[in-house]
DNA sequence: TGACAATTGTTGCCCAGGCATCTATATTGC
DNA sequence: GCAATATAGATGCCTGGGCAACAATTGTCA
């Protein structure tokens, strides 16, 4: 097994480990950017984190507060947290369950579900803008290898 | 020019933004991890944060926090709180300067120093455990593109 | 069944970044 | 030289994540 990267030699600046944390911090600030260019979207001031939470959520990869959590590898005090907020934008309601009192379900409300599809439109407006000058076949290289590191840790 | 994703096709769990969200993540939880396994690096509780900070100031990079900042693109008021808590650590300094009393220097301690090879160390370890099975060239491949993406930031 | 363990959600305390604002200082332009 | 402007650093308030602790509930197993 050949290392990549040499301690003597690494430069913090220019590996992948503080490029990536760049490149979502650019994807991140782009896409909140791009929500206050929409009117509706700028009125709720959504951020990159809450528009994850809703996608997964639509998505159907979780019902609860827990099961978010494991989909996301997220702390559930922060998630209670950001329920809270979501909550108090009126975009997901915590919902009692007849057959159980300890979890609840989390469900998207109408404004919730309208204001997706556009915060969708303005991911892939700053991601393609991003990727000008890259072909198709080279994001899904980055995306192979990103996914490899993920299965690896 | 053709756009790689598609508003209607777009999924927001695999597309490129939350991916290397994901992989900032791993890294840096990878880094802390290591940090902890190095009893001189565990007993100053170092944050993958704070090590980009030294780093930075070793390089050269920067001399004082507005230059870090602009290096970094860091909001001067975290910066400030950033050097109090490495200033706490004795990780570094705030030296007043002889030309000037409105910006001070920042002067990384020998106990700074002597700790940032460790610190480098960690680093590699992770990434190179992350990259098992990726090649060289799959890596520069990934790297030409995330710094493609930051220059048409 | 009843004690123990696991799970869910919440809260408090930390680190951390972004924004607006404030101050001191430094620079620029008139 | 002096007023206007720019800059450096700091602080308060917000969003936000991680960890630990806790209560309530549920599941497990002797």
């Amino acid at each position: 097994m050949i290392d990549i990267y040499d301690p003597k030699l690494l430069d913090v600046q220019t590996s992948l480990g503080p490029l990536v944390g760049k490149v979502r911090m650019v994807v991140l600030k782009g896409v909140e950017q791009e929500f206050l260019l929409d009117k509706d979207l700028a009125a709720l001031e959504i951020t990159g984190a809450q528009f994850v939470i809703l996608a997964n959520l639509l998505r159907g990869e979780a019902k609860s507060a827990c099961e978010l959590c494991r989909a996301l590898e997220y702390d559930r005090g922060a998630m209670s947290r950001m329920i809270d907020r979501l909550e108090k934008k009126k975009l997901l309601r915590r919902v009692a369950l007849a057959h159980t009192r300890r979890e609840q379900s989390l469900e998207v409300t109408a404004a919730g579900k309208a204001a997706f599809p556009k915060m969708l439109t303005c991911l892939a407006k700053v991601l393609n803008r991003l990727l000008k000058g890259v072909t198709k076949a080279q994001v899904r290289a980055v995306e192979r290898t990103l996914n490899q590191m993920l299965a690896n840790s």
